[in-house]
DNA sequence: CTGAAAGCGCTTACAG
DNA sequence: CTGAAAGCGCTTACAG
């Protein structure tokens, strides 16, 4: 910028006044500097202004698994809309694992993101740890935390996974196996008592014995799901409480030489682009993936902007049940 | 850093030294500063030392779509060796669009990112344009573009698509239809050549009819995948250029009524992780996305430490045939 | 409308 | 081993 100044022959902060738009240039000025920007081929450099603004037009992203479509869809849209508003983003996973996640949220403050979008991973105590040292202004999707104030969207799951039960029970199947995500998080255990309150509502006893957690991973729920299928009273129809894990139990059917639908229905939390051409089409219940990213982002970038200095909200959005081929009549 | 000078009562520079770690400082001070950082709550300010250092450790990722599995499994483990080396990753998508492109770029080069890993959306002169105004390490994946010296890894795609339609030729296919990426880029073209060659090496005349471009989206490879099964002499074998457009090509069979692979048989570039429990078993050409995101990882990491002043190269991997179940004697 | 100057928080020769 | 000081490239009161 002092090389453009000194060929324009004008001061830097005439040169600045300029290339922000921040105050008015004669337009005589105005030749000469855009002259000599390009014959220098300047580039403003992002980073001493990020130190002199106290901003860095970026906000970080912190999610489980950049492998999973929910997320990866979820993400796609919030960059979408940020970098509209001219921020970019900074995208971390944590595979769950929440010392990864501590080192990527200071992997982020670091750098001074404008605002964190989190995914949280691990119990809740760990990211409250995490955050404790900072004040950027944060939100959370998929999961709420206890202890930490922050904005979120999350979705309503223990209706949701309710809904999806009920139209098992529905369709005559009493022995019912879930396979659920960790209880360490609030979405695991809110799913798993949209299990349980669909079971109760329909007077059908719980029994530990069809329950299995799966930690939200393929593997861990092959094995669940094997755990299952070799009891000797074998579920007529399995949930799985999301899109990995569904995986994993086609796999274990698979491998058992059962049949979807034929011996077992099968259903599950998160829906897949390609569900409806490949077989078994899987009824699943689709998560709003759009307005999630929409709102998450919305939310943060105006917690960035400081227009809202409301204590934090947490807005709450319904997943739908997409009823295909995957469950028959018990 | 100035506030823990002052209350340890020692200098910055001696601070920065502790911090740092790159000067010895007497264990007397050493207590003292520990002290002050830790009642303070100091952390060093990533962005005053980028400004300074003339370096941010993180680099900038373009890919096409986050929404892409291929392209979210490269970028994954790029992630993970990057992470380890202590480097953030910027990521940003294309939508195979070249102006996105170069606002990324442009936004990743603001930001001063040390290196750049892109997967080229676009012909290759958008790229190249894109890159000139900047001398950023860069290297290249998945595509190779004319007229820029970086170092790239991508595949063998000519090779791997012959082996694939040579498959579908041994089933005794003549009518293969391909659904093909554009040609405006080296992938599209490379992986086409590689499906003319296998006809033309077993005498098979080569026809344009069968030959529509999907541009490597779901959508535009549905509506080809149409126009190819409504020929009066329909093609027994479809190919699909990638993985988002066998999407549009199953939903074009099914709402042909057709089936696969009763009575059609498909194969495609890009495994899916669930390629193997849901049906048709598709057979595909699977890339090494592991050595893929490793490589890049690696290239990226030596230009930017100037350990590798040499020429640019590139690395040429191999794809593997998977042969499953959605390709049949014809 | 324009310019001289201070300062954002760090690092790093250069003296001591 | 430690400190005073300059400078990375910008923005922004403050004068003129």
């Amino acid at each position: 910028m002092l090389d453009v100044a000194a060929t324009a022959r004008v001061s830097v902060a005439t040169v600045s006044a300029f290339v922000n738009g921040t105050a008015p240039v004669s337009t005589e000025l105005r030749g000469r500097i855009e002259h000599a920007i390009q014959s220098i081929g300047y580039k403003r450099n992002a980073i001493a202004r990020s130190l002199k603004m106290g901003t860095t037009k970026t906000v970080g992203l912190v999610i489980a698994d950049i492998t999973n479509p929910f997320f990866t869809d979820v993400t796609s849209v919030i960059q979408d809309v940020l970098h509209r508003s001219g921020y970019a983003v900074m995208l971390c996973c944590t595979d769950e694992d929440p010392v990864l996640q501590d080192e990527q949220i200071s992997l982020l403050v670091d750098r001074m993101v404008d605002g964190l979008i989190i995914a949280p991973a691990g119990d809740d105590h760990a990211l409250e740890r995490s955050l404790a040292k900072t004040d950027i202004p944060t939100v959370l999707i998929d999961r709420i935390c206890n202890g930490i104030d922050a904005d979120a969207v999350v979705l309503d799951n223990q209706r949701a996974v309710h809904d999806a039960i009920n139209y098992l029970i529905g369709l005559g199947h009493r022995r019912i196996g879930y396979i659920s995500g960790s209880p360490d998080t609030w979405t695991g255990r809110s799913r798993l008592a949209g299990y349980k309150a669909a079971l109760e509502a329909a007077g059908i006893p719980l029994s530990d014995e069809l329950i299995r957690f799966g930690n939200f991973r393929e593997r861990d729920a092959y094995n669940a799901a094997m755990q299952l299928l070799v009891q000797p009273e074998r579920p007529s129809a399995l949930f799985s409480a999301n899109n990995l894990m569904v995986i994993g139990v086609m796999r274990a059917i698979r491998d058992m030489g059962l049949r979807c639908p034929d011996d077992i229905s099968v259903s599950s939390f998160d829906d897949f682009p390609w569900a409806d051409v490949f077989q078994p089409n899987l009824t699943v219940i689709a998560q709003p993936v759009h307005a999630i990213g929409e709102q998450a982002a919305q939310l943060i970038l105006e917690r960035i902007a400081g227009r809202n200095e409301q204590p934090s909200r947490q807005i709450v959005l319904a997943g739908r049940l997409m009823i295909r081929a995957s469950c028959r009549p018990c």
